[in-house]
DNA sequence: GACAGTCGTGCAACCGCTTGCATTAATTGG
DNA sequence: CCAATTAATGCAAGCGGTTGCACGACTGTC
């Protein structure tokens, strides 16, 4: 079926290893010969198997990168990132998304495993123990998780959300909702952690919660039985979903409820109203991690324990799905009731 | 470093060749002997790596999905479908993103090639002739292009073009403009030729453009040159930055110009206006083409003449973004001017 | 002209696993 | 009680490559 390294040894005259030097170390055969085992190669049309290949060499040059869900628009500017990170290294990224389940995540990772140089798990939602576990078998970073011992980039949502929640706090919101994500997100609980200690009132945790539109939307009666003049929630799909929902119940946003997402996904600027959020460094995350990786392969053994953390920082950007709430305020043009 | 069959072998005193029995013929080994070795392969952690088994026995249960850009959201809904289609075969997805460029897209079909049983292209770039090359070096499927000879499923993208010419047409409008993408695409070559044959008066083309937001939000202004009232543009996303374009340039939607996109992604729905468009069943094109390779696999190289069509009808969904055109129309309430 | 040093190539083992065949032991039937 | 099955395991070749080592043919040096 598939031509090999032997037909191509065959038709040049030439032993096997020859044709293998030709294309792997070319500087070790002569130049006739690696010519006319180039012509008879490209007339046969081989192609190196790069699978064979890596059972001995070790390296594959792939890299796979798993994401909790492809289609929530927070992530493919990641993947972007690291896709374009990695061709810099001539890897290539095999993107695997697990439906946010944490058992398709680990069997992704193990699939993955040997046919990789090292994965990336994005929003992981499995145990930290699992990580760590599977950390022995493949060599493995995270993305918005802080795990000692693993390699990982995480940006500063705890920072973010205490942005978030001061800014609502400054526009004279008194009782905030937190609609938090999914169970296993790390990215969650530093959210809930942080916006818990900003309040200075009542927050009131509506979740856990699907990280999807539908997810928002499905909460936002709750918000409004909450009696909560402000919200904000796990990410921007469900600030976005959320909003929907509001609007559906008769509610105007931001004139009856302020609505704050995570992430800054480009459909935020779409909306109507435009999103006020906490902007996260997706792209500088996505190339990190796969720095991350890249060096950990490396440094195959010797040092492991010196294992790199990144931590970016977020910041909030204001547009109009936030407004004053009922409270005394001090914000910038705002009006003392 | 990583713990072998061999090792399993070792600790449990019988030859690997039992050992690999064990994992790939259970019912050829002894019961004891089994609950031996799988004992002592739970205790060493043993992994079977698949990409050696692979080189031997010809099958890696991956599928490479090759999308020109996964941030379109587009692609989100097929890849998602295709994961689950997979899943029930017990095959993985792996996924690439080529950035709209068709040598990256060559380059990843070959990398994927013998580390997958076989590569799904979706909306290729590349040429026909070299789309049908690359199918003698890895079993493969499109969609989104129709190729004598290589499977695929493709959407009457045809048909859709046209409902969205007629509506256009019958609400009035008669300066029609065709936004089209990008220049390796069929859909876009499909789109036109449709388009132009229903469109009984002008119909201006404008393009090749990129497939994104910023493609359409860069030809407003041409748009609005070309005197046109109403567009159909390749795709949702290039609608909807269009939309966004004509506004900032004082245009109303759909009051000055109608827009009619294609695709019906679900940020259609959220834009204001909301956005009328050509519906595709996505989701059903990558069931249909998980399951047209996963075929292919199967009758390898007996009766590979009878190549599989899957044709999926589209449908118009009218929502906000088109109105009433200048010109006499019959529009449902038009009015007559 | 003998010697050391290059250069180019072949040989063979090996990466981790599968599988057809041979071998042995246990079971069955006549 | 012996021949014929059957079941369980071992043996070894091989999937498509890579790579350390050995070997022969040149080259240049004194």
């Amino acid at each position: 079926m598939s031509v090999t390294i032997r037909d191509v040894a065959r038709a040049s005259g030439v032993h096997i290893s020859t044709v293998s030097r030709t294309f792997s170390a070319p500087h070790l055969v002569n130049s006739n010969t690696r010519s006319r085992v180039l012509a008879c190669a490209e007339q046969l049309g081989y192609r190196p198997n790069r699978a064979a290949r890596a059972l001995i060499t070790g390296r594959t040059y792939n890299i796979g990168l798993i994401v909790a869900d492809i289609a929530n628009p927070f992530f493919p500017p990641l993947i972007k990132a690291a896709e374009s990170q990695a061709r810099k290294h001539d890897h290539h990224i095999f993107v695997a998304d697990t439906n946010e389940d944490p058992a398709v995540e680990e069997e992704l990772v193990r699939a993955l495993a040997k046919q990789v140089d090292g994965v990336l798990v994005v929003s992981p939602r499995m145990s930290n123990a699992l990580i760590e576990q599977l950390s022995h078998e493949v060599p493995l970073a995270v993305v918005n998780r802080q795990i000692a011992g693993i390699p990982g980039v995480v940006m500063d949502v705890a920072q973010g959300a205490r942005l978030a929640i001061e800014h609502l706090l400054s526009l004279g919101h008194t009782d905030i909702a937190l609609v938090s994500g999914p169970r296993g997100s790390w990215t969650s609980r530093e959210i809930r952690r942080s916006a818990s200690a900003a309040a200075r009132h009542k927050l009131t945790v509506i979740g856990p919660n699907p990280p999807t539109e539908v997810g928002g939307l499905a909460v936002a009666e709750e918000v409004l039985r909450a009696g909560a003049t402000a919200v904000l929630a796990y990410n921007d799909l469900m600030a976005i979903g959320l909003i929907e929902g509001l609007i559906a119940a008769g509610a105007r946003v931001p004139q009856d409820v302020s609505v704050v997402g995570i992430d800054d996904i480009m459909l935020s600027r779409l909306t109507r109203p435009k999103l006020t959020t906490v902007a996260t460094p997706t792209a500088a995350a996505g190339r990190a991690a796969v720095d991350m990786l890249l060096a950990l392969g490396d440094q195959q053994g010797d040092d492991r324990r010196t294992t790199a953390h990144v931590h970016l920082q977020t910041e909030l950007v204001i547009r109009d799905s936030t407004g004053p709430g009922p409270g005394p305020h001090s914000a910038p043009g705002g009006v003392a009731s």
